[in-house]
DNA sequence: CCAGATGGTGGAACCGGTTCCATCAATCTC
DNA sequence: GAGATTGATGGAACCGGTTCCACCATCTGG
């Protein structure tokens, strides 16, 4: 048994609005989307009439003419991930700003992610969606393209999508040189699982970075002191573990995220390190909670990433120039209490 | 310069179906619907003609049909608090499971708050509405019954309105008897500002939840150790600033959230007291963090009150049973790190 | 003074579904 | 075997907007 807009007064219609000032439909429109050709004081009885009846248009039937829906799907891989979370809030704004609605879907894992993909590619859906550390692969690809449907991604790459990035590689060098100057030589890598899962690489990237640091310095990293593991606390912490408890362990670690790196903390709690005396550890993202801790971490603009994101879909979405493939956002350092010397240089 | 429906291949619609499987537009929506008869060739005919077409029905035209927005919102105070978040998560999942929309707004202010309850109270916007830590209130709240419009609360109370929250009064029992049983006597506590921000009183409730437990002992909260501020970490930590300053300071302190604790923490630290020896710290909520610090604290089940929501939402929507005004979720403690005996006692 | 512009306006057609009613054949009932 | 019931089906009407076209006054220039 299905009820139907039973509830509530009925609200009224364009029609009841014309009928009761005395106009045609076509006029009330006119009227409500502050169109010309409308002589004033026709425009005063409508304004009358809708005030008088406490019309409001129907949103439905506005997207069903228009063929627009005026709402934009996020897509994001678990939504609990702090940067995850950082970066909607971000995107929210603008579009509300825009008089847009979100639909928020998550995709934690590959199938899910196709699934979601497929539901968005459907025409009519949404007239455009943003992609947040998960791209679109495989026929999903190729479905969403095929609709034509405007995408942007943040914190993830595809070829011919346009997408919204952080300075990955930079991010890594700050990091890398950051630790040298300290006097660091043999330097650890905590990242995430590498390739395929759902498409994102910023990990490897982030570590590309330090690598290149180093070798300014000539120096590299030992492959045994990288490790790469699922993106949670514990995920940092077995990585860690792993790494330290090595024949002649990293004075330091940088982790690809700070979740990472607050596993990457308890490792060494764990395992009777100082930090930083034994061990510095440097995060990246810079979430809230790294000030909590005191993690020497790279500040992302996360939410900005967001804005950025909803700037170019809307353009995409109006039509209005393409802008470039790809926006790199800056990164910077933001040094606080895990990171310094190590010990043996003192 | 309008653009209109311009962008990719124009898809099938419901016509297209019937002519191609040479039926009516009324059996491909039977078919589509799974209702009833309907022949099993002729069921058969028109499946293989939305194949081969790629049909998929326009979600818009079927809203406007059914007068159904298959959406709801949810509105929520800063997106950026853990436990709304952990709260939304669960929500998100049992709608998507359901079938139905999600359209988050966040109202971080009072103007803001009433700006958006007036906009969703607006037939015909979304079908229903969830509201998490902030409640309608004047003539906000009013606009909104007038609709009738189906609300659910979250972590929030208004007469007649059905409402989810975790048992806030055994909550703050459960943390008084836990440092009354640790010998802590002098008791301090730290909260949300209180009373007509944004309509959420459980800062409060906990409050009255210690103090019981408190006076089963025949003990009481001197009134200089309670201290009310902004919901951060800033705020927690001037209260606990101002309380630890006094003369005769509180041995433990419980904070209404744990946000605000890891502000007691902080003051803690500033003052040079040593957790849990100098002084106990109490949180509330055990969102993730609270592990990472190894925060004491009472467990909310807050994933569950979003899918709990839903649940009552869902019904309320379809009109089957009203269910009890109020469901009270429990809450239970999860020692860690930041509670022990005094030292005065040791 | 008249053809042609132009501002203002009404309303049919359309967007793409759902639902209800009329119809018809097949089966059932007594 | 006539009348009633039931299953299957087509299609018009409807949901509530937008848009386009036809039409009517005015106003303008020649």
């Amino acid at each position: 048994m299905i009820m139907r807009g039973t509830r509530g007064k009925v609200s009224a219609t364009i029609a009841d609005v014309a009928r009761r000032a005395g106009v045609g439909v076509g006029t009330v429109s006119r009227v409500l989307n502050d169109r010309p050709k409308v002589g004033a004081q026709t425009r005063a009885r409508v304004l009358a009439a809708i005030e008088e009846l406490k019309y409001v248009p129907s949103e439905t039937a506005r997207r069903l003419s228009l063929r627009r829906t005026q709402t934009i799907a996020v897509v994001s891989v678990h939504l609990v991930i702090p940067s995850v979370i950082e970066r909607i809030h971000g995107i929210e704004r603008s579009l509300t700003a825009a008089g847009l609605d979100m639909i928020i879907r998550n995709a934690e894992t590959v199938e899910r992610r196709d699934e979601v993909v497929r539901e968005i590619a459907r025409a009519g859906r949404v007239d455009g969606a943003i992609f947040i550390s998960v791209a679109p692969q495989g026929e999903g690809q190729e479905e969403i393209s095929a609709s034509g449907l405007p995408v942007v991604l943040i914190d993830a790459r595809r070829p011919g999508v346009p997408h919204i990035v952080c300075d990955d590689v930079e991010g890594g060098r700050i990091a890398g040189r950051h630790l040298l100057e300290l006097g660091h030589t043999r330097i650890g890598f905590v990242g995430d699982p590498p390739s395929p899962r759902l498409g994102v690489r910023s990990s490897r990237t982030r570590l590309r970075g330090v690598t290149e640091a180093l070798q300014e310095c000539a120096l590299r990293i030992d492959p045994s002191h990288i490790a790469e593991g699922e993106h949670s606390r514990l995920g940092g912490q077995q990585s860690a573990r792993k790494i330290l408890s090595g024949a002649n362990p990293p004075t330091a670690i940088v982790a690809a995220n700070d979740t990472l790196a607050f596993g990457v903390l308890q490792a060494a709690r764990d395992l009777g390190l100082e930090v930083p005396g034994d061990l510095s550890v440097l995060g990246y993202d810079d979430i809230d909670a790294a000030d909590l801790v005191q993690l020497t971490t790279i500040h992302q603009p996360l939410r900005e990433s967001g804005t950025e994101a909803v700037r170019r879909l809307l353009a995409a979405i109006d039509g209005t120039g393409k802008g470039p493939l790809r926006t790199v956002l800056p990164v910077h350092l933001i040094v606080r209490g895990t990171t310094g010397p190590p010990r043996t240089s003192l």
